[in-house]
DNA sequence: TCTAATCATGTCAGCGCTGACAATGAGAAA
DNA sequence: TTTCTCATTGTCAGCGCTGACATGATTAGA
């Protein structure tokens, strides 16, 4: 007995094509790359012929001829696999759509350096553009080499370096701004933050935000609760030691508790839940990003929305336009979602 | 004032390095390539000459040449994020380990159909070989497509064909079975399962399991509660909804719940709290994957580790390892981790 | 000593495609 | 009619690398 259909098909090259429908390879060519200056008829027949032979561009050929790759890649460390999982589904989404190939390259802390894992990995793979994100693109050897290298990129949410490349960010301080307005418009009056490093950009605008838009209100500023954490092994456990320690040490109890971000933010839940404070009776407690644990909590977690996707999305479209992007500055707005829990 | 440093450096070819090693480039390909046959006076010339280039080779040419392309191609749907990452983790690091490149192609339901994605996609980038994850490793359709072109593929967790290709699956029933006898241990005699949908292959096996192993140490498999849900948008909602009409339906309550997920023993979590019941105290919950919000939940989620991310690197490491992979069939066991919840 | 086997290295075509440029032909302008 | 323009199509080299094969040098075996 025969295996029932083994007879692999050998993909079809461009010559393939162009004998079917009687013209030369470049003129299916410039078919397959949807150049001007083509008859609609010749267009046709031409088309007809990659049907029927199932033609398909071969990417590694196409990148020899034309010394660009079509490989976009993203350059990311393990950071929250939903912040991974958001830039990547971004990114692909873009890169289907403008036709280039997403490659992705993680960086894992301490096995080497940044530049060693570009070098080896992104730049062999002859990537067109690179897209960077938190740590990865305030990284000055990086940065630097890829300069070197005319390697073009555009960066994510970058801490250092305003300016000097392509940059797209989401508007932290805007949605913390909504954030505080909506505490304070429902009678919250006694705050705490639980802060982040004050190496970690991000975490010092929304901090920053956070307490000059309730100064502004009339809050003060010195009565405002602050205890910084550090970024360990479990965010969502650091977040609970430190509002843990936090409410125990002071008196009158906050009444509500801003985290930095969602894990901490559930961290915090689990400590106010833990001295016997209901959620959002006696605390309210937000957080930021509007990761998808958010909506697992429960009560659901109040948080800001951050669009993700969108930026790496908007990341690859400024690559993929092809236009010189080396001053795009682009701006993203984030949005206070209300839940259950402020 | 001109720009720093834009002495844009191109890329050195093999030539290059040849030359300088006074070699032929084919005997350079020799030494990137780690062939045996160079004599060691010679190789390290020609490392030399290596370095001082900052020679990386061009993976479009070497494609071309060897009509392989060191890609391997993920092909999944968007599952829940943490599932995604790990693969992706896993996959990445093996694919590093054994000099691939990793594309990712992530399938949207109800965009275009897995065929037509994966011809535009993995196809066309020429992938040496493709990793599956369920559902799109279990699509008759695509699989025949696979095999129509001799593309090489293996399995993750695959519901249907079971040993027509390599496959990789997690020991589900083992863990499970952990997990039945630990709640017995502990006193626990009246279960409930959420349970998934008839058709969600790995859902059915830790349901049956679990009736199983308890009917084997001395429960009364009629008397388990059982509820299946559907995987609609919000899981953990799905899962909170199922269990707290289960709860209000039945008496006496039980006093352990087997959830085939961790996202739905969330959602059951949060039911039994409504309902006033204390977890663990009057019911032990538990899940399945060990997914990282198991970590963030609290209690801390009792649940089911499956190897995710080892199940991907195993994958890379079967198709790399270039053999004959067709029969290839590895099981990779699951354990209960316990935490707060049972 | 001579032959065969083995090792180290080189030569060269060609993978499939595209950029640069050339050629062709049809209509417009002179 | 002649010249020019420009839309359409073709020719061809070569991108950087590797497989197949050839070559020369060395070593082992008879």
């Amino acid at each position: 007995m025969k295996p029932i259909d083994t007879a692999v098909r050998k993909p079809a090259t461009l010559d393939d094509v162009a004998a079917i429908a009687g013209v030369s390879a470049k003129t299916v060519s410039r078919v397959v790359n949807r150049n001007a200056n083509v008859s609609a008829a010749t267009r046709e027949r031409i088309e007809a012929a990659i049907r029927e032979t199932g033609y398909h561009v071969n990417q590694a050929a196409r990148s020899l001829a034309a010394s660009r790759s079509f490989l976009i890649g993203a350059f990311m460390p393990h950071l929250s696999s939903f912040y991974f999982a958001e830039i990547f589904r971004g990114a692909a989404k873009a890169c289907r759509q403008y036709g280039y190939h997403l490659v992705v390259e993680e960086f894992d802390h301490g096995v080497d350096t940044m530049v060693d894992r570009y070098e080896q990995g992104l730049r062999s793979a002859r990537c067109d553009a690179l897209i960077l994100t938190p740590p990865v693109c305030d990284d000055e050897r990086l940065l630097a080499a890829l300069d070197r290298d005319g390697m073009p990129y555009v960066r994510i949410a970058p801490g250092i370096r305003p300016g000097v490349s392509a940059a797209l960010s989401a508007d932290d301080a805007q949605g913390v701004q909504q954030l505080a307005r909506h505490l304070w418009a429902s009678g919250r009056r006694r705050f705490a933050i639980i802060a982040g490093p004050a190496d970690h950009a991000a975490a010092m605008i929304r901090e920053n935000s956070f307490v000059e838009t309730l100064a502004g209100l009339g809050g003060d500023p010195e009565g405002i609760l602050l205890t910084r954490i550090e970024l360990h092994e479990s965010i969502s456990e650091s977040g609970r030691a430190a509002t843990l320690d936090l409410l125990r040490r002071v008196d009158p109890l906050p009444d509500a508790i801003f985290a930095f971000n969602d894990e901490v933010a559930i961290g915090a839940m689990a400590a106010a839940r833990e001295l016997g404070l209901t959620v959002p009776g006696d605390v309210a407690i937000a957080g930021f990003d509007d990761s998808y644990i958010a909506q697992l909590a429960w009560p659901p977690l109040t948080t800001i929305h951050q669009p993700i996707a969108d930026l790496a999305f908007q990341a690859v479209g400024v690559v993929a336009s092809g236009e010189s992007f080396a001053a795009s500055q682009i701006l993203l707005p984030t949005s206070l979602v209300v839940r259950g829990t402020a």
